[in-house]
RNA sequence: GCGCCCGUAGCUCAAUUGGAUAGAGCAUCCGCCUUCUAAGCGGAAUGUUCCGGGUUCGAAUCCCGGCGGGCGCACCA
């Protein structure tokens, strides 16, 4: 058990005998300022309003009852009724010799299983076929893969979703473009190909409206099984295929071709689920809305006063949608909600299907709701992890923030029909999307090449680690070749995606070569240095780590770093709480900072007793194990013996 | 216009979700390599938390009103 969950508990046990288990919640208690406490619990001020008593007393009622001998020296209250807990150090020293001693815990870092595995839907990258992926995909590849790695590391079955953009509207402008272009497609293409035919495509979408039109036709055709359609297809979706494959390989991103499921894949799903939609919402809507099509958006004409030819005055109150229905309206097949409206106040359509008759992706996105929440995958010729059923208990989107209403929507339609109930436990589904901001340049600009484009992931990745190798060969001229190439690959891929998680993901950030990978700071390549010195130290020992130990917490430093070590599992659950990366990223970075201070003043391999070393060796163990788990197993970051 | 997000040191960012004297890194200044990787460590200086009200024991955080920036708002994803 973790101190936090610890202490939790003590205090909610004290506060239950002191006032009744009505007030013993959960109790707030948490990392204090090392000025004052390792922990505080705050839970006086709170009561003391519900009890009618002045906060002190309360306190001092709490400490009464509250059982911390055997982990604390006497807590203390202060300021308005603050009760300070400083861990007693012997109690450290203990639990951290249980820890060493616990290989299987150890390699864990300490952090525990959690009580009950859920299945949890992970949906990340999702780039779009015929384009070659670029810095728009980074953030989303980056922290889904976090994401997933840290539930699945504390034992949740994850099934990741690479929703592949390859089914929609862009896929029509590439097949009436390509009638133009006379293509071989016995050859296997070149992303970089496809990438120009994608951009001509969409540049004569934008200006000729000749050819939008039979773009939309196109997927119209494709989306109705078109043989010639589907032929070119899956010409571009093979080459597509491969180069993510080598992006996400090349960044250490844990999806495989398993795992993706793309818009395509939910094709012949569509029309069922709006059918299905279409049974479980009320038609026509509520109110004055009943039944008749184009109810919002009648085509009158105002004067300019604001009066309809006819001479009726427009309502000046906004039409207000109170309960969920699916209507046509302006022809095309939508679900109204209540709360969107328009830039007019008009209420806002989630399209279900267009007025051509094609779906787009609110239609696949619901379809793949109902997939992984409710639809039976017993066909015994689906692949892991289709072959049994997901029956999904939580479903996270990353997505960049501008899509936040959409998926609103998506979600408010998912509980309108129900569909959000898990059919095997009963319970709702929890619906989260993690947004986040975008990347920009030095500029605070979005982060464009100097032409204007988006600056594409391949050539992104491969100046990392061409700039990394650089700083290496300054830093570490020793170092052989074939080992340097090595340690700049980890070190620039690590610099990237560290520099990604460890800021906030909801603000956008500034992506600056020289302060990604800077050599101090809170940064990929300083975190890797750490762990670097501790292997060099063992590699220096030449000798295996004692299995037990007596762990010896003398000098500040020392204890420091226990402490720290021990905090470990609660930012995990953190992380896990809110969706945030960047929790596990500040908390590592000051592990390292706490290592590095013990590191300076206290000697590892000279210490004076054998007792001694033997302990700070322990102590150095740890610290690797739980850099190896944060930043390896969940932060997805390649660690290095020596650099 | 309506909605969502953001505004913290010169710069880039934290602040465990309402807790104590708002913390790091960069840049600036001072000190530390014949001892385990100095890609490091120790120290100094740096604030009207955009502005104004409110809520309360207590506000960067919550509420209201401004200002500034970003994004979204009918057949793109």
């Amino acid at each position: 058990m973790s101190i936090e969950s610890l202490l939790r508990e003590r205090f909610s046990r004290a506060i239950g005998l002191a006032f009744g288990s009505e007030f013993a919640g959960e109790p707030m208690v948490k990392a204090g300022d090392p000025k004052f406490a390792d922990y505080q619990c705050n839970a006086a001020m709170a009561l003391s309003r519900q009890l009618g008593r002045p906060p002190r007393e309360v306190a001092t009622e709490i400490l009464r009852h509250v059982q911390l001998a055997d982990v604390c020296e006497p807590a203390q209250i202060a300021g308005p009724g603050f009760i300070n807990v400083r861990i007693s150090t012997t109690w450290l020293a203990r639990r951290l010799a249980e820890l060493f001693t616990d290989s299987a815990s150890k390699a864990r870092g300490g952090v525990a299983r959690a009580a009950q595995s859920a299945t949890v839907v992970v949906d990340y990258a999702g780039p779009n076929i015929a384009k070659e992926m670029h810095v728009g995909h980074l953030r989303s590849s980056i922290l889904g893969d976090a994401i997933a790695r840290t539930l699945a590391f504390v034992g949740h079955r994850v099934v990741r979703q690479n929703h592949v953009g390859d089914f929609g509207t862009q896929f029509g402008m590439l097949i009436r473009h390509a009638k133009d272009l006379k293509l071989d497609t016995g050859e296997m293409p070149q992303i970089s190909d496809l990438d120009s035919y994608y951009k001509q495509a969409a540049q004569r979408d934008k200006s000729d409206p000749q050819f939008a039109v039979e773009a939309r036709q196109a997927v119209v055709a494709l989306q109705s099984g078109d043989s010639e359609a589907l032929r070119l297809w899956h010409w571009i979706r093979d080459e597509s295929r491969r180069h993510c494959r080598e992006i996400f390989e090349f960044l250490g991103i844990t999806l495989s071709e398993a795992d993706e499921r793309g818009e395509s894949f939910y094709a012949d799903r569509l029309p069922l689920v709006v059918q299905r939609l279409s049974e479980a919402l009320p038609m026509g809507g509520d109110g004055p809305y009943t039944g008749t099509s184009d109810i919002f958006h009648p085509q009158r004409q105002l004067d300019a006063n604001g009066l309809n030819v006819d001479g009726t005055v427009e309502a000046s109150e906004p039409q207000i949608v109170t309960k969920a229905f699916v209507a046509e309206s302006q022809g095309a097949l939508c679900v109204f909600l209540p709360g969107f409206v328009d830039k007019d106040k008009k209420p806002l359509p989630l399209i279900i299907r267009k007025g051509d008759g094609a779906y787009l992706y609110a239609t696949t996105d619901l379809a793949a709701l109902y997939f992984r929440i409710i639809e039976e995958k017993t066909t015994p010729d689906q692949t892991a992890p289709l072959d049994q059923n997901w029956h999904a208990d939580r479903i996270i989107y990353t997505t960049d923030a501008r899509q936040a209403q959409h998926f609103s929507m998506v979600f408010d339609t998912i509980r309108a029909a129900h569909w959000d109930i898990n059919p095997v436990t009963k319970l709702p589904v929890v619906l989260q999307h993690a947004p986040f901001g975008s990347i920009l340049g030095e500029d605070g600009k979005p982060f464009k090449t100097r032409s204007g484009e988006s600056v594409k992931l391949r050539e992104l990745l491969y100046e990392a680690v061409q700039r990394a190798d650089a700083v290496v060969e300054k830093k570490n001229p020793e170092l052989p070749i074939a080992a340097r190439q090595l340690v700049a690959r980890a070190v620039g891929i690590g610099a990237v995606k560290y520099a990604d998680l460890r800021q906030d993901r909801i603000t956008d950030y500034q992506f600056v070569w020289d302060r990604l990978l800077a050599l101090d700071g809170n940064t990929g390549p300083y975190l890797q240095y750490t762990f670097a010195r501790i292997r060099s130290i063992f590699r220096k020992a030449g000798e295996v780590p004692a299995t037990a130990v007596t762990i010896m917490l003398e000098t500040p430093q020392e204890r420091d770093v226990a402490r720290r070590i021990l905090q470990f599992s609660d930012v995990v659950l953190a992380v896990l709480q809110d969706l945030k990366p960047h929790y596990l990223c500040t908390y590592l970075y000051d592990l390292c900072g706490s290592f590095s201070a013990f590191y300076e003043s206290c000697p590892v391999l000279k210490a004076a007793s054998p007792e001694l070393r033997q302990s700070r060796l322990a102590l150095c163990d740890l610290t690797a194990a739980v850099l190896k788990v944060g930043l390896s197993d969940l932060l997805g970051m390649e660690l290095l013996e020596e650099m």
